[in-house]
DNA sequence: TGGATGGTTTGGCGATCGTCAAACTGTCAT
DNA sequence: ATGACAGTTTGACGATCGCCAAACCATCCA
């Protein structure tokens, strides 16, 4: 169980959060990892992007606040830091879930 | 009363909108301009930046659709498009007002 | 017809971005 | 020890970004 450097709570930034979701394909990650953990090699396999595209991603993602990463054994797995974000910016993130949902099928 | 070109409200895109909110310049602008229209000169006016950055920055906003700009005389009037953003991304706008809000102080 | 005013456009700058490929690190099983 | 597996890091690439300065465009007033 290895942990991996996070940025405190009180340190997440607006302008980091958005930009961390302003790229489909991050955004595709984070509705894949609303309802729970998932191991990074899933992630990667429904995106058609080079694993090492994929890293990047997750560490932008991690670097601004938006996901938490744990390894267990030699998988990593993802989640949203759901509760951090919403003590931060109350309803920002329900609202964005809803938006990269309904935006999905498109 | 001269008009600009603006994205229709269905092709707001998330990803475009997370672009344009993710730059602390453009977030400023949007906090100014959440409670009804402001001049492109006052903007301007508690921005240290050169009026062509600026003037970039309201390009940014409008194209993706977060705000509307409107020529009278000489002056252009810029106010977010709050409507069609709540329709299209319902409780996100409100949401980053509250956070942009929150963090403006620090 | 000027000139002043309010903003935009263009062009250039260094910095960052998204992407891939190749090499690498760490973990587990044999 | 060896090898497979999961994922990261590094380096490179073109594209985009944020910024400024200078030139430009449109509107109004005298």
């Amino acid at each position: 169980m290895r942990f991996l450097p996070h940025p405190a709570a009180e340190d997440i930034r607006l302008a980091a959060v958005m930009h961390a979701l302003s790229d489909p394909a991050r955004l595709d990650i984070v509705r894949r990892v609303a309802d729970g953990e998932v191991t990074c090699g899933a992630l990667a396999e429904e995106a058609d992007l080079h694993k090492s595209t994929m890293s990047h991603h997750y560490r932008v993602l991690r670097e601004a606040g938006v996901t938490h990463t744990v390894q267990r054994g030699r998988l990593r797995y993802v989640r949203l830091r759901r509760d951090d974000l919403d003590a931060r910016f109350p309803g920002l993130m329900e609202s964005v879930l809803n938006a990269v949902a309904a935006e999905a099928p498109a």
